[in-house]
DNA sequence: GTCCATGCAAATACTTTGCAGCCCA
DNA sequence: TGGGCTGCAAAGTATTTGCATGGAC
């Protein structure tokens, strides 16, 4: 990605334009789901004075406009479940409730359908998804 | 959940049955998605005595066993990603690399599924789906 | 009796916050 | 020039670890 299109993409949501900014997007998109630690470290090669106080502020910025996204990972989580049956999750945006979701006849659609397609030599193992939404009063 | 059941549960897999095990797990089936937090202050209503490093030692070996399972959130997370149009996200487990997955049919086809599918009156929003397996050598 | 598990506390992440000074618009 | 942004450091929070003691089998 050119930086003009960066500097565009910050100016675009109404972000001043900072040296920090388009550092950590240029990092950004140029790395592979990072986490804070490796961002910093690809960062820290070329500017080694950023702050890593500043890069999580501007992460958090960047996540408030839609310019980049958290990824959801297996570690480092906070809840727990103990149903051992597969089962998707909802999450209510309103009140962050959790609540499981299951879904035989999807699961067997999608089973069929990942077992067709073949995903860039990935063998899938298993699968859940995720629904974010909200629960009607 | 009986009593006996979890003990059953517990030296199945061949753990010591413990009171911290069985009252880890006794509050884990009663309650909803918590976290660790919620779980130590349901636990220490009845077992003050409980340490809190012991239940995440023991929340880490049920994990371990399959006892419980860890639930993703969308929060405390670390990993970014400046990738903007929804897709979805293949865990490799043999490297813990996270590859994005777009399948605009697939899109298309849970779209329609979940709008025909009236959920536990929970309006999706959207939806993502992590897909788990290795990449073939 | 043997080990595994626990309690406790210290150590280690990881992330957030406060504030003075800086700099983009 | 003014208000948003940064750097720095301290504080806050979550989780892990080490080790002596205790308890399950």
């Amino acid at each position: 990605m050119k930086e003009k299109n960066i500097n565009f993409l910050i100016k675009e949501k109404g972000l001043r334009v900072t040296p920090q900014r388009v550092v950590v997007l240029e990092a950004l998109t140029k790395s592979n789901h990072p986490t804070v630690e490796m961002l910093t470290e690809i960062i820290h090669k070329d500017h080694p004075n950023i702050a890593i106080g500043t890069i999580y502020k501007v992460l958090e910025t960047f996540v408030e406009k839609d310019l980049a996204k958290k990824v959801l990972t297996k570690k480092d989580i906070m809840r727990y479940d103990a149903v051992l049956e597969p089962h998707h999750h909802l999450y209510c945006t309103d009140t962050d409730r959790i609540e499981d979701y299951y879904d035989e006849e999807l699961n067997e659609y999608l089973n069929e359908y990942f077992k067709k397609k073949n995903i860039k030599g990935f063998m899938t193992e298993k699968f859940s998804i995720q629904l974010t939404g909200r629960f009607k009063k």
